[in-house]
DNA sequence: TCGATCAGTTAGAGCGCTCCAACTCTAGAC
DNA sequence: GTCTAGAGTTGGAGCGCTCTAACTGATCGA
């Protein structure tokens, strides 16, 4: 290539990496030589030689929700304004292949790492973050060395419960996140508002794990109970969906029987269909500050922090005002009555 | 690290590649050392050094549409049998970042690469596919040295098509993908299907692009008909979502008054609450496909082929039989039983 | 006793790039 | 005419690994 272009590997070098240094007519000649050839520069190479690779990996817990893709937008967005690359990594919902991701993105030397929703122990995380700037998104640590964007999970679980309150209800469940990013302080969260507004004799905390499998196991249990919640508050918005058609399965009425509210406010939650009454989160705002305070971090410019954001209530109708008659086999509801769609709030 | 081992370089080479050719007691010198270190191979200079990645880059189109989720873990699962490594791009449906996403796999060395739902033109792929061996999912490709996994999308069109005139529709209109990976086929085969009925008077295309935003603006063109159809065939679930959306907002009932069917059978149609009619593509299976093929061709164990998977329908609540076909006398036309709606949810 | 064999190990030459110090010119200052 | 500065370019030493061929001792049969 160097020889093609007649000039030394050096300047090829200085070309490929836009240096200013290089006169009009030397820039010319290796372009020319390079598109002739095919030429491409070789990344391993590049990064071996430079010890660093512009790349950051990023460890996406669950393909399958769409509060990742959202997310993933923010961090594709700030990483491209600095000009930085993305490897996507998918934990499928396993420890397992969480932590052989990031072992990969070790050997692969990122420049640093973004965790969306990531379960693994926090030594595990420690660990890596010793090698690597490191930030969480949807996760919150304690000490530590691990930056992190998350909403106030806890203040958005109190939304949540309050909102259903001054709708009427008294009765409220929570179907959890598990061991998952986020669900512990939601249900603390949900917890603590119930107890203030002096319903802690009826707080119910269902265990989920933020899957629309987990919701609808969950409003199982909670329909075969002794009895029955006016309302059911989901870890996030893809449990709320697997609950409510649960409860539709059993012809009960959403909200009129059971309200729901869910968590993240992803596009599902948006979907006329769906309706679901849920807590906003910035998703893609989120992404981004990931990303920005990632590269400043790498960059020196800036230490790593928790970035807290404010979730919001967003209203939409799976929520009502609690009927004060109790509920009841009425069995032939209609899930869906068309009248329905035209009460659309929010 | 080797002189900490006490053995030379070759030899910590040999160990971290698993040689069964280094004595029990090298190989645990070498190990405590590593761990005693936190020493881990540089994965570019591995990679550099032996020409050859052991990954394989994988571009989705949309991260959005739970079909690219669905058609990844195919994809990771037959990865993993083999020992590949995947790194995942997204193109955010646009071509500019889908190329340049090819580029940086390029770049990067990866030993092939698996487009999902890509919408390059031929001849970009083309170019790819001379420098490494390159699978498309979801878009077939005549001629060319590209291997392909896909549905027969112009038999699924007819499936669809057919499976609405047999519920007496006879107005029955195609928001189509646009320019989207494997729209084509599935226009022609609604095209086709039509006319091979006689309806190709009623034949009906709107142009749309596989987004729940087309579906609803195709929708909404078609509510501002003269004549509106009775039935409407959408080029993706995620279309037919949006579609639903626009009939609802305007008055109208899915199925009564409008019956819709998707197309992919992602695991929106198969949430409860949409319960949406859709033609089934085996997508973890081709995923599985893609990549195996891929690795196959990758260790010359075979050549690119392209692999033509059979589409079905899936029917659930938004088809039913049209109110007012004179056509028939077929008594029951079971809608709406929770109990139809079956078939995988997840 | 002497090679032959073989398991285990090693030196050293790359892989394709970047980076640094050093070099060559040209132009301007004096 | 000499000196200097600066722009532009270059050789060569790495980056951290793999790979090949060659080496070192045992072991073994004749």
């Amino acid at each position: 290539m160097a020889h093609i272009a007649g000039v030394s590997r050096a300047l090829v070098s200085l070309v490929m990496r836009d240096s200013p240094r290089v006169s009009a007519e030397s820039r010319k000649r290796v372009t020319d030589a390079a598109s002739k050839l095919g030429y491409r520069p070789n990344l391993m190479a590049r990064n071996l030689a430079s010890r660093k690779t512009m790349t950051i990996g990023v460890l996406l817990n669950d393909l399958h929700n769409p509060w990742f893709a959202e997310v993933t937008d923010g961090i594709h967005a700030a990483a491209e304004r600095h000009g930085y690359q993305l490897i996507l990594a998918s934990g499928r919902r396993s420890t397992r292949l969480e932590s052989r991701a990031l072992d990969t993105f070790l050997a692969s030397r990122v420049d640093g790492i973004i965790v969306a929703g990531c379960r693994l122990p926090a030594a595990r995380l420690d660990a890596v973050a010793a090698e690597v700037a490191l930030v969480s998104v949807g996760r919150a640590f304690a000490r530590s060395g691990i930056g992190s964007v998350t909403t106030d999970d806890a203040y958005g679980a109190q939304l949540a419960v309050e909102h259903l309150h001054d709708l009427g209800h008294r009765r409220i469940a929570h179907i959890d996140g598990g061991k998952g990013a986020g669900a512990s302080p939601r249900r603390s969260g949900y917890l603590r508002t119930i107890r203030a507004l002096g319903l802690g004799d009826d707080a119910l905390v269902i265990t989920g794990d933020f899957t629309e499998e987990a919701g609808a196991h969950g409003a199982e249990r909670l329909l075969r109970g002794a009895v029955l919640p006016t309302a059911i508050f989901t870890a996030n918005d893809l449990s709320a969906v697997g609950a409510i058609d649960v409860i539709e399965r059993g012809g009960l009425v959403v909200p009129d029987d059971i309200a729901v509210v869910g968590f993240d406010n992803t596009s599902l939650a948006a979907l006329n269909h769906i309706g679901l009454t849920t807590i906003d989160q910035p998703r893609c705002e989120m992404g981004d500050a990931a990303a920005t305070m990632l590269i400043d971090v790498i960059n020196d410019r800036c230490e790593l922090t928790a970035v807290l954001m404010s979730p919001s209530l967003v209203v939409r109708r799976t929520t009502a005002r609690q009927r004060n008659s109790v509920i009841n086999a009425a069995p032939t509801a209609p899930a869906r009555s068309p009248s329905e769609a035209n009460t659309t709030s929010g």
